[in-house]
DNA sequence: CTCAAGGTAGACAGCCCTGTCTACTTCGGG
DNA sequence: CCCGAAGTAGACAGGGCTGTCTACCTTGAG
């Protein structure tokens, strides 16, 4: 199993000092150092002299790409969107793409030794109170996930009523495992999905 | 309905400057101006010195009941879980106490102003990953929130697994109500709930 | 009365944080 | 060849944060 949450991008150099990116450009050695960081320490508590530091770059480089770290904030939200949307659709297709699937590609996620719960909620219950665009950002972000549930629902139910359903056991799920307890997470998604119509899907 | 979340604690000086409790020993004011704060702005850009002028203590005072902002945020956590305890249990008596009381109590609890998600979710995401006693905190009170929700089970099934279940789909509606969807969470909880064994109690 | 507990007012040390600034270097395209 | 874009190194300003300290006041129990 070689696929990641990260798909590939930062899954070889999780706490050693994960310079053997120096291929890369300046403005995605930051982008990237941030969003482990923020990701596993929060974002309040990342200074950015430590995202530099660890970036391998200067301060004036820095600031020439984020002229603020609230601009870094958000194109964090927008990488981790981009390739958490990424890693999930590809777990649902290598389980079958069904409503099913769900269960576990959830496991897989929350058993991950850098799990550290959904960056939108976390994002939401740090900045959510001062930084609206954070709000926006987790809007967007859990909108497009009920997109993609809508479709490993059946045709013959309200797929955007449960739909969204299926999305706030996955939240529920995720802040169960959060915590440190993976397996009564998706102990009890399966009990609430169990109920979700049609669970059978013919296609 | 003169019930609150803070159940008479807080409810009559939201913004003003909630001094009308000056009979309170300083100990309280604290506690209750932190409480104010830490849920509504976030524990971490809440500075002390905000508390102890909120609160009208001087340094020394504050201090002298909490050693350490740590201390304080402890204390924090078990003050909510005490309010936010009883208030949740007189919500669920005064609607039945019974399984289909859970979502007009969430939906009292999402449409209040002063709603900002549950207060240890939040503290799970802010200083979880640097304060193990907040980690703990948030099990023993999620814990005992799924104790009082078995208690809402009937007899001829397995509750522990049920309460389980339930509390999780709490947590994915708290989280949903706190970007700004209340309707939509509570419509996803009943959908949820829908499956839960044995809907109509016998008791 | 006495004295300790708990309160007031506010200066201050030391740290970390964001963001700016000067001065120098490297390198690729026109 | 030359010039601008992008990078390096690191000092520094200004503010907020936690936590300490001195000095004085109030009140109630023994």
């Amino acid at each position: 199993m070689e696929r990641s949450v990260y798909h590939g991008v930062m899954d070889r150099h999780s706490n050693p000092a994960l310079m053997d990116q120096t291929k890369l450009s300046a403005r995605e050695r930051i982008l990237r150092t941030a969003h482990t960081l923020f990701y596993r320490e929060g974002i309040r508590s990342t200074g950015v002299d430590r995202i530099i530091a660890e970036a391998g770059v200067t301060k004036v480089t820095f600031y020439r790409h984020y002229p603020s770290k609230n601009d870094l904030i958000v194109a964090f939200l927008g990488y981790r969107h981009r390739i958490w949307m990424l890693w999930f659709q590809d777990a649902l297709q290598s389980h079958g793409n069904n409503l099913l699937a769900i269960a576990p590609v959830l496991q897989e996620w929350f058993t991950d030794p850098s799990f550290r719960g959904c960056a939108f909620i976390n994002a939401l219950g740090e900045m959510g109170g001062s930084m609206p665009e954070v709000v926006h950002r987790v809007n967007q972000h859990k909108a497009e996930l009920r997109k993609v549930i809508e479709g490993l629902l059946p045709e013959n139910c309200d797929r955007e009523d449960w739909a969204s359903a299926v999305a706030m056991a996955i939240d529920g799920a995720v802040i169960r495992a959060e915590w440190g307890e993976p397996t009564e997470a998706i102990h009890g998604f399966n009990h609430l999905i169990e109920g979700v119509c049609c669970l059978k899907p013919q296609t």
